[in-house]
DNA sequence: CTTGCCTCTGCACCAAGGTGCAGGGGTTAG
DNA sequence: CTAACCCCTGCACCTTGGTGCAGAGGCAAG
């Protein structure tokens, strides 16, 4: 609502304690993502405190939604570390990326499964006795060798 | 192939061993597992050993494909107690597996943002200078009170 | 009966992802 | 200056989800 006076979007940089409050996440959890290379400061103040941009909050909530989906935080930096990067994609960069892709096409796929399963379970009434129940059928099978989007 | 002469489908019971070669993991996995409710043995032979029925597999790949989707043994537990259910669902109960429907439709959302958002991050060749990545702002907005498939 | 392969229990250990505290300094209002 | 907060580093500790032994017993083949 407030502009601030000659600045257009500099954009104060947050310490450490301001950031935490803002991405929902303690202080510790901070520094040991800083130390784990997915969150760096943008800055030090002249004694040593940390400085982080404007964006930071954004980061810290991509982080942890990312690790609800399943990714741990070593796959987040891999992602974090493309994004982070500038100019043409090179092949490997490419490749991970498909990789990625194809990683979360199957990660959608089981979770439609579960979803189908959970909501005809509850439509019929539990698992029909003498049958193996469909919920754990629907991700209880061998996994199928990598395929596009086989959506048997 | 063979039909076993006189067991229509009585289903031998398997042992620990077996099972762990059957579903991919340890011995020591399934033990714990036990610890945890996840998976009790059918019976236990005169000697104390673990026997398992014929669906044991099935169910334990549904756990190991359940937490590669990000849900804890604690959750999987849940659910599967709900298949292990008969008869109507009581109230509790519906509304348990409804919550999970939200929950997973949640995470199938954040997928696909994820996914769309690496995808035309490569095809443009990365973030482009001086704005937030666009993969990092597919996650990074603060969580949306839980509305049915926002799909903002 | 012995050999070899299971399996049992209990306990110790491991990696990942945090969390908390102690002991020390920074910064700012009154 | 002093109180009230904030932040620093380093280290110890916690929970989850497993893994790995050791020491003892089961069971089938030769």
């Amino acid at each position: 609502m407030v502009a601030s006076p000659r600045r257009p979007a500099e954009a104060a940089p947050l310490r450490i304690g301001a950031l935490a409050r803002e991405s929902g996440v303690k202080l510790s959890t901070l520094r040991f993502y800083e130390r784990r290379k997915l969150l760096l400061p943008l800055d030090r103040s002249e004694s040593g405190q940390r400085l982080y941009g404007p964006d930071a909050a954004i980061r810290v909530r991509f982080i942890r939604r990312s690790q609800e989906l399943g990714f741990t935080l070593k796959e987040v930096a891999a992602v974090l570390a493309l994004t982070d990067r500038r100019g043409t994609p090179t092949r490997d960069v490419t490749r991970f990326a498909e990789a990625k892709v194809q990683a979360i096409d199957a990660r959608i796929d089981d979770l439609r499964r579960m979803r189908r399963a959970i909501t005809t379970l509850m439509a019929e009434g539990f698992c029909p006795p003498d049958t193996v129940c469909p919920i754990q059928a629907s991700l209880g099978a061998p996994k199928p060798p990598p395929k596009r989007k086989p959506r048997a």
